[in-house]
DNA sequence: TATGAATGAGGTTTCATTCAT
DNA sequence: AATGAATGAAACCTCATTCAT
């Protein structure tokens, strides 16, 4: 007795570009969003252990303990999967940083700055592993608005604290600076192409990057 | 919207990692030589606009001229064939590099550091598709020891500079010292994840690292 | 671009075909009755704008405003499920063609013959779209007891008719005449593989189809 | 060591639609045509048994005794193997209807008629099963171009031969009676939705369905 | 009884790689 | 040495159907 489907092509998707940004249904009850946990803890353990590539939807679910078609109840495919570990990622970090900043007296730039780096150097120190993974994932998800956006309000904040500044440098190219300044700090506390050397311990790291970038703001 | 697996071949039957890291056959007669760049600048291409995921041995082969077969005879597999290109774009680079200083007399640290800051922008500007196609297959193709060799190359290079100019920092740390630069200036050169604005020239831009290094050298 | 598969299901487990021929329950309360139209009204059209293939028992539900639990409550299966629209379809058209022939005064048999085709014209202009999709459904549904049945009775019907003149052809194989009769009228009223021009209006082809039985039966 | 590649939307495919129309590549050698004789062959009786839903590509592989992957060397994807197949039997159904054809004196229009009603019989039932899976599966391919191209010439040849007798209805409406006829002869050796009783052979069907033709083009 | 989350077998298709010619 | 047909493992994803709540 033959059953006949179409391979639908993704279908039009009415919802335009969120259909792909978030989960595809928002687990409310408790049970869900255990499975929904499950699923990405699963695949960030995936992604870590094999990238990006390695990473196949048969094994996320085994290893979350889920059926394939589960997933796929949750997360459109395989890219919206990688993108909301990528998103939470975010997330945490920001959190994290705002947490760490909270607890300090931040009278001025510099202190803000190696707040900054000490506490994104903290955060790496807590997932470097999974961060490594969702940097090189990046690419191959491809520049999907909501991770641009994140990146682009990465530097708006830096921006923003330096325009808070403008006093200091009146005639300065302050998108330059923040140009500099974010790329520069980012390689360093995110492991660019040049690894660590074992014996850099966070808070050398922490000092140096400080020096570069106050010897910069104070160059200007 | 690339999706990726292992391909697990049959047996490695210990072959090793040295296997893969020469061509197949070193290409001495000139037809080789012709196929090999034949397939390499084809490779390249693919590479550019289709990224390590859309390149295929098949397209490869076609764009090429030659026969799948014939891509493996000097070739072993894609990642030898992607390294390959990774390889080939390095000592272009370093090339570019040695000739574009040796045009310069430069008589101080400070000279030399602006004289490499310009090169890569410029070589960046020659052939920048391609580098940033080859940054982002970098972590796919696995780190593949050659090309940890290179990349400890290029900070040799840096740190040997640092190292005579020894009396300048006695008793700094220049493992250190080097590392921050050589990321601060990678991420910067080469469009770390923050995309450089459209208004940044190249002028202005080396101007701005130059200042960024050079104050930290003073910092130190 | 429909792609099909056979649905094993784990084990039929001796249940027959019986059990597919009704819906599970019988709608006697009035609620039930509203769900089983919702269902059938949503599948229909389903099944005109995607197919047999298209339609999912998840988009009848959506489009039911029903739970996909329920509606096998209802139906069995898929199969059931439009088993039952082309049921009804039938039914409707019977219902259609009746009502219709009451108000004419039939006296002989080519008027009969006349009406019959007229009025499964009017229906296939009231039901068109939704009867060339059950048309091409049946053959997916297999040969089902019940539709076998209904198409063993609109023949039946037609050859009553014609032992009703037994007089007139004395020693011919009605039902070979039958099975003539309808064949062409069935695939000229329905569109056989051969689509009506755009000019043919339903008043020329059915004189047509009339002077082509008629002058048949005269020939006999 | 992760290798990658894009799930490539099926290529923009710069051939048009021929790329679905023909084998992929046509095969000229011996070996490769074996082989896809070999396909379509299992291909065809899958088709038979099964129907163009239970017809896996996994399964003509398998019985074709070839891998999944040389199925799509010849053929981009299942549609266009059942096409082949429609298109190959309305090519050896034509070549048959011709030399039965051949063979006979055809002097009037009647005797034509006679003799395609015969020779369509005739190949109906060396080639029945499968005739009426191609009939089944056809909506399900889609309206594929060639095949309605085929059934248009089917149609124009009659129209071609009724032209050819003009001075026998002047005024009449050929395009009319070529519609009524073809649809008529068609569902009539073709086996409608109205299955032939398994009394009626070819024979008897043949001089009935003559005795239809012949009398409606009388009554003109 | 209704719900809808979960299942999971299985379909189509790709592509790195091999090997007979 | 070159060819290119053939391989075949495996990936992604769907959807009819079930069942705990």
């Amino acid at each position: 007795m033959p059953a006949t489907r179409i391979r639908r092509r993704p279908k039009p998707s009415a919802t335009g570009l969120p259909g792909r940004l978030k989960p595809r249904k928002s687990p409310k009850q408790s049970r869900s969003r255990e499975l929904v946990d499950a699923i990405v803890e699963a695949a960030s353990r995936i992604l870590v252990s094999r990238g990006f590539d390695g990473l196949t939807m048969q094994e996320v679910a085994t290893v979350a303990g889920v059926s394939p078609g589960s997933l796929y109840q949750y997360f459109p495919d395989k890219v919206s999967l990688v993108t909301q570990i990528i998103e939470a990622q975010s997330q945490r970090e920001l959190k994290f940083q705002l947490e760490h900043m909270a607890t300090l007296e931040l009278s001025n730039l510099e202190s803000v700055v190696a707040a900054l780096v000490r506490s994104t150097l903290a955060f790496q120190r807590s997932e470097g592993p999974l961060m490594r993974a969702t940097l090189s994932a990046m690419p191959l998800v491809g520049h999907h608005p909501l991770l641009v956006e994140r990146v682009r309000q990465a530097s708006k904040g830096l921006r923003g604290l330096l325009e808070a500044h403008r006093d200091r440098w009146p005639k300065t190219d302050l998108e330059l600076v923040t140009h500099v300044l974010v790329n520069a700090i980012h390689s360093l506390t995110h492991d660019g192409i040049f690894p660590r050397p074992p014996t850099l311990d966070d808070e050398k790291l922490a000092t140096e990057i400080i020096r570069l970038v106050c010897s910069y703001l104070a160059a200007l």
